[in-house]
RNA sequence: GGGCCCGUAGCUCAGCUGGAUAGAGCAGGGGAUUUCUAAUCCCCAGGUCGGGGGUUCGAGUCCCUCCGGGCCCGCCA
């Protein structure tokens, strides 16, 4: 509705002042009496026009009013105030019911392109801990909208099984195992201390029983490297599979290496002389586009970097073909975002190729109080236990409520409650009453179904309350939409939260299956179109719409 | 020392590329139930938008500065 309305005003605009403008906005005003959506295009065109706002105004509002499209225009303050005429947000509405939401909002925005979403992308070195759970929500739902809008995207996780870490990995499953088999053996310094790398552990224990001792150290730490990689992935894809999120490609770091991409990006780097050698060290020169200061790529004891290796799977990605390759990292990653910039900048890929976004941690309490993660004595609070406590539903609720930008606070307490606080259920149960209606329309009226001639009974709805439900509901193709160029998914939670809202406030107040058989089909049909929009709002978000709680 | 993010009601946060009289939930106070599930609703109270300066017709939003908080800044990943 939004959209139609902004093309409108570019029309008129074009025609009237022979001027071509988009800057504007059209948005839902504030204030009630500030007309059904409000455009600030006057401010904006009354510089290059050098006329007041008021005079612009005016001669924009006389053009929109014969569009036949509003019932009202006007000009108040400078802004163009425009009330949709009734009968234009019913037949929208009517519309709605009879394609279904995901016909009538469907834009085929992406046509076909491919676009890659790399999120998650935790180190297989520890279990997923709420953080990650919150990246792998806030992607797959951004995935899903993108994919509804004629993307063609791959979702994708980038596993680090390269470098000092899995060796680390490694090391400390083996010194837990030379632990269980009676042996005396370090603890690495760096290990990890968490209680799973004495399950993996005692896994070998119980596949291998004492092979190992047989080894080399070396050998034996190999194993564990890859017995622990293998061990712990399968547990990350379990966390994920639960909470519904599911990767089209495991990539792994280490197959950058074996194909000889790392290698072939530093050629390339070098021969256009962005590489240099200092102090046993090669570096790439990323102050030259932006960085700060030059990075290393190859330390001097000959390893590589992980900077070196991401650059070349950046490349690997562009090679691809992917036209736009979104990532969601952890918000402690920000500094690195100009680092691999400037690379993929000195490798001739577009700035606006690769976005990246940021995913804040999120905290825990219970009772009040935060539940203080630690990782040093690995004891924290795991995405797994979370979801086992409160259900998927909630957890993927809860990781949408705010900004991925922005921390959150998850109280654990609240998520449980089966009360209003619980925004999870609050809406859930908006969904469940929509469904109760129907029920009732079938015990008390026999009807099962809508008629075929059901738009009729919308043109009954006489209430303010009934009018502003269809408004929201039909202008949330234009918020699922801003969700491709802002994502920002968030949108779709605070959406459906003042949807219930409306809808709880109405039900309150109104008796909806009455006595009069035409006010209650009416209602009924204004039930079951808001229903469609629940049901299809939520099944971006991966949550359950319940027929009854 | 450098970089990024944040500071809006007691708490958790919305506030859309600057727009009209700053919003919601929770917590606090008061009320609604012969129900289509009260897992709900209604009312009240609560603010120098961290401070100061600037740009603008207009600033919570942009710029500068200061204060406060978080994160990053290694030849770790």
């Amino acid at each position: 509705m939004k959209e139609r309305i902004a093309h409108l005003i570019k029309e008129a605009v074009e025609s009237l002042f022979g001027v071509k403008e988009s800057r504007f906005r059209v948005e839902v005003p504030r204030e009630k009496g500030w007309g059904d959506l409000s455009t600030n295009v006057a401010f904006i065109l009354s510089k290059s026009l050098k006329k007041s706002p008021k005079e612009v105004g005016d001669v924009l509002a006389e053009y929109l009013s014969d569009a036949g499209l509003f019932s009202d225009v006007r000009v108040e303050k400078g802004f163009i105030n425009m009330d949709i005429k009734r009968e234009v947000w019913i037949k929208e509405f009517a519309s709605l019911i009879r394609e279904g939401a995901d016909r009538k909002f469907q834009k085929n925005i992406g046509k076909g392109e491919k676009v890659q979403v790399e999120f998650v992308s935790a180190n297989p070195t520890g279990p997923l801990h709420l953080g990650h759970g919150r990246g792998a929500v806030v992607g797959d739902v951004l995935c899903n909208v993108l994919e509804f809008f004629g993307y063609a995207i791959t979702r994708e996780y980038y596993v680090n099984d390269a470098g000092n870490q899995v060796y680390l990995l490694g090391k400390s499953i083996y010194a837990r195992y030379m632990e269980l088999m009676g042996k005396s053996y370090p603890f690495p310094e760096e290990g990890y201390r968490g209680e799973y790398i004495r399950d993996i552990a005692e896994d070998i224990v119980r596949e291998k029983g004492d092979m190992l001792l047989s080894l080399s150290e070396e050998e034996a730490v190999d194993f564990c490297v890859e017995y622990g990689l293998s061990a712990m992935l399968k547990r990350i894809k379990e966390d994920l599979e639960d909470l519904d999120v599911h990767f089209d490609v495991w990539f792994s770091e280490r197959s950058l290496y074996d194909r000889g991409l790392v290698d072939e990006v530093i050629r390339i780097l070098k021969e256009k002389d962005l590489i240099y050698e200092k102090e046993g060290a090669l570096w790439f020169k990323s102050s030259l586009f932006g960085d700060d200061k030059d990075r290393v790529i190859r330390k001097s004891d000959g390893n590589y970097t992980y900077f070196a290796s991401d650059i070349a799977y950046h490349y690997e990605k562009f090679s691809r073909g992917f036209k736009k390759v979104i990532n969601l990292w952890g918000a402690d990653h920000h500094g690195y975002e100009r680092r691999l910039k400037a690379a993929l900048k000195a490798l001739d890929i577009p700035e606006d190729w690769l976005e990246v976004y940021f995913v804040q941690m999120v905290k825990l309490f219970r009772e009040g109080k935060e539940i203080k993660m630690s990782k040093r004595s690995g004891e924290f609070v795991t995405l797994r236990e979370l979801t086992e406590e409160i259900g998927k539903d909630a957890v993927r609720f809860m990781f949408l409520m705010k900004r991925s930008d922005t921390p959150l606070s998850i109280d654990v307490d609240v998520v449980k409650e089966k009360s209003s606080e619980n925004p999870v259920f609050y809406v859930q149960y908006a969904h469940a009453r929509m469904c109760g209606i129907s029920r009732e329309m079938k015990n008390r009226y026999g009807i099962d179904n809508l008629p075929e001639d059901f738009a009729r009974y919308l043109n009954l709805l006489s209430l303010e309350e009934e009018m502003d439900l269809i408004k929201k509901a039909v202008m949330f193709g234009d918020e699922l939409t801003e969700i491709v160029y802002k994502k920002e998914p968030h949108v779709i939670t605070y959406f459906l939260y003042d949807m219930a809202s409306l809808f709880h406030s109405y039900y309150n107040s109104h008796r909806i299956v009455g006595d009069d058989i035409n006010i209650s089909m009416a209602r009924y049909t204004l039930t079951k179109g808001l229903k469609e929009i629940f049901a299809f709002a939520l099944n971006f978000m991966g949550v359950e719409a319940p027929e009854s709680m």
